[in-house]
DNA sequence: ACTAAACGGTAATATCTATTACTATTTATT
DNA sequence: AATAAATAGTAATAGATATTACCGTTTAGT
């Protein structure tokens, strides 16, 4: 027999903390369809009732928790020296983020239950992808002010600078052809995709400079 | 009672293609997991032993849709004026099919079930993805000793200009949150991305000269 | 102390579905 | 003509699983 019963007074959120936890796991590796109830609740060591009561079923329980996770997607930028600077910390910290195996995992099962959960699939990406592309978009438009950047509309710029940054590579991890890059690799990927795009949207003069400068 | 029995000479592929294109489109429509073997069966007009004796079962079934309607996703590219013009072209033709409802359905399908089906994941990318990539480097490696693009590894610059492509639209159409572009938004979204890409890579001279005259 | 709330554990319910079996039918092959 | 091959249609098999029901236990609130 194991302890059971009413949870003691600041413990209430102790099981549904595990639950949950659990509960990520479990759908990262397994995916929605192919995982039970019964696995999570024994994982979690939680009985089936209390899930039910506390999420309403399997379709709550997995929106819990991509609401849950949406947050750990969001990259800011912390200004560096130079515009070039800023944004290939930035890269680094997003590509780090966005190709752990957790992300991507989630992503795709995302993506494939989207059908199912449109309203789960437009949270996740407004708390997510949203607020990031703003940010970027935030900074460009600052740097155009200065005379940095070309004008072409910063949320452009910011979704063009994303898309520069995931590469190919992103999709052969979603379809599991590719590893996790480390650290150095990332280090590489986000200075050469950082460069190539910065030299469409520099300015001439800077654009001058830094393609002599910083490509052999 | 509906016509049965061995099927006429000439006649033997007639349901399998039927079959094929019955089960493509309900997979397209209801994914791997959500659609039963019964639902196939009736709509392709077909026994189950049937499916069952010419694929093996499900799983076989998937394996040579996927493999199938691998050859429609590689895009080639036809030499016009100007690189940009050729790399524009190119830009359009591909857009036109990776944004196609049932483009993006595949790939979601598939990016879902890799885990499940690894070589089939492989496969496809292989056959799609890898073969239009290997065009364009080769154009990218052509234009470099013609001495229009800088030295970057002609697979790198291939691999960023199709992800320059793709864009954030195209994250937004996997997760159902943006609806099919027409030809109109193509054109456009064609065009502005790959004259971003371009002059980070275009050299300077051509750079220069492309920025006054087409860039307002 | 007593009641209600929240829990764990087991089992039952109800449904869904991939796969196989079986029978009757049509055509190819010899 | 006789046999084998390939099919359609129906039903059976076998397994999985989301959800609910029930029972005993522990704690909060009064």
């Amino acid at each position: 027999m194991v302890k059971c019963g009413r949870p003691a007074k600041g413990n209430e959120l102790l099981s549904r903390d595990r639950l949950l936890d659990s509960a990520l796991t479990l759908f990262l590796e397994h995916g929605y369809g192919n995982l039970n109830m019964e696995t999570i609740a024994r994982d979690a060591r939680v009985s089936l009732r209390t899930i039910y009561s506390q999420f309403g079923g399997k379709a709550g329980l997995f929106g819990a928790l991509i609401q849950r996770c949406s947050d750990q997607f969001v990259t800011g930028l912390s200004e560096k020296e130079t515009p070039e600077q800023t944004l290939t910390g930035f890269a680094q910290s997003y590509l780090t983020r966005i190709t752990q195996p957790d992300a991507v995992r989630i992503r795709a099962i995302l993506i494939a239950e989207s059908p199912h959960f449109p309203d789960l699939a437009t949270g996740f990406y407004q708390q997510s992808a949203q607020r990031t592309l703003k940010y970027l978009a935030q900074f460009f438009a600052t740097q155009q002010q200065k005379g940095h950047f070309i004008e072409l509309e910063p949320r452009f710029l910011a979704e063009q600078f994303i898309s520069a940054l995931r590469g190919e590579r992103l999709q052969q991890l979603q379809l599991g052809l590719a590893a996790t890059p480390d650290e150095e690799e990332i280090k590489v990927w986000a200075q050469q995709a950082t460069q190539l795009f910065l030299y469409g949207c520099i300015t001439l003069r800077q654009a001058n400079t830094a393609q002599q400068t910083n490509l052999k």
